[in-house]
DNA sequence: CTCGGCCAATCGATCGATTGATTGACCCTG
DNA sequence: CAGGGTCAATCAATCGATCGATTGGCCGAG
């Protein structure tokens, strides 16, 4: 029953509700279904844990900012769709993008490095689309780091808020964000034949699935 | 040297680089200049701390959205002088609001109740005039509830990067996300004299002042 | 002398991590 | 098939350290 994907979403799940320093291995064994001593079989220790789960949303994220990025040359098309991946990520995933976001502060100075450079080069998707946009005039931009900076705090913010099975579904969290994103960066909208409408995102490991999941979480 | 005032500062610039769950009393004792015994001497203990941060924090920000609101009934220019205000608080105070925005999971039920309902207050002001807005149909709005919460996560992030002494002036920042805000609700920009460049926000007791300031807190 | 401000010492509880031992499934050999 | 050996999986018990909080008393100003 347990193994190390189950160690990782109840890890995901109280590092969401309590922080990182205010669960103790034991809390995790015990959500996990385990004794603490045997997290140590599968895992390196508590600060790993949360390394792995933060990697693998991030590399999910550059994936998918990739995979974003090359279908199209047309910095509107590209801002589009790379805000409509970073959308569908925080809300199919939102605690493990949760987590991911907050809790960076919690790592020791060697993973903390390792883990904003994944960040950073996430981010540099935007800043480079943002740039080319404004260069070619299709975006009507003032000061390009605060834009790129409010365009995604704005985005990261969904994983505060968002949950599966909530009012809105996926796609249409996608649809009112890629136009608000246009909206802020001064453009029109993109027609949706080329915005990226058929952008999946997987489940990931870390994320948690259960009914129990609490609603007062983010609270 | 020392008291409750100093002890606020500590604990949000501790609060704000190590987290509430990974502050201890000795550490915000250090800090402070003073024995983790004598932090009780002025403070009840240490959630109480973080309550007194939290709701100076959200009462400022309630004081000046009530300030902002009554200028004008027009919405869009309510709008502004709401984000202006938003804005500047969260530049002015940026430890302050970013302990005050992350660490309410920290409290327990009784306090988060009574902190929840502060902030509650608090962004009902947007909704208001959210709606208002677009009832008058100066505001172009797909989905009240996503726009709000895309402004309001817009807006609290400039905790996360901003910092006195910037590259920005704390009136630049203003006018840009004034311009977003703008953007974001499908309205023109409202022209200065109107939208509150008067408007000026205190910095708050709890807001550390000195150039020990971690610049590392938020990465 | 009084008393507010302050702290060294200490409380029981919990922290992250480790140890040593037990279990059971599997494989190889005879 | 029987029996010995291996190894992943698990846990109770425990490690030293630190947690939030309290106590009792020292000290200097009024």
């Amino acid at each position: 029953m347990s193994g190390l994907i189950e160690i990782h979403r109840a890890a995901v799940r109280l590092f969401a509700r309590q922080g990182y320093a205010g669960t103790g291995i034991r809390d995790l064994g015990r959500e996990a279904g385990i004794n603490s001593a045997t997290l140590y079989h599968y895992a390196g220790g508590k600060e790993e844990i949360l390394v792995a789960v933060m990697a693998g949303c991030l590399e999910g994220m550059l994936d998918g900012g990739r995979r974003a990025l090359d279908h199209s040359a047309d910095p509107a098309v590209q801002l589009v769709r790379l805000v409509r991946l970073h959308v569908a990520m925080e809300a199919v995933n939102p605690l493990t993008a949760y987590v991911t976001d907050r809790e960076v502060r919690a790592l020791s100075a060697a993973n903390r490095g390792s883990v904003l450079a994944l960040r950073d080069d996430y981010e540099s998707m935007f800043q480079q689309v943002l740039e080319r946009g404004r260069r070619t005039g299709q975006f009507q931009i003032d000061d390009l780091s605060t834009t790129r900076m409010a365009l995604l705090e704005m985005c990261n913010g969904v994983s505060n808020w968002y949950r599966p099975g909530g009012r809105l579904s996926v796609p249409e969290v996608q649809d009112r964000f890629a136009d608000l994103a246009t909206r802020l960066v001064g453009c029109p909208p993109v027609p949706p034949a080329e915005c990226g409408t058929d952008l999946r995102v997987a489940v990931l490991d870390s994320e948690p699935l259960d009914r129990h999941a609490d609603e007062e979480a983010l609270a």
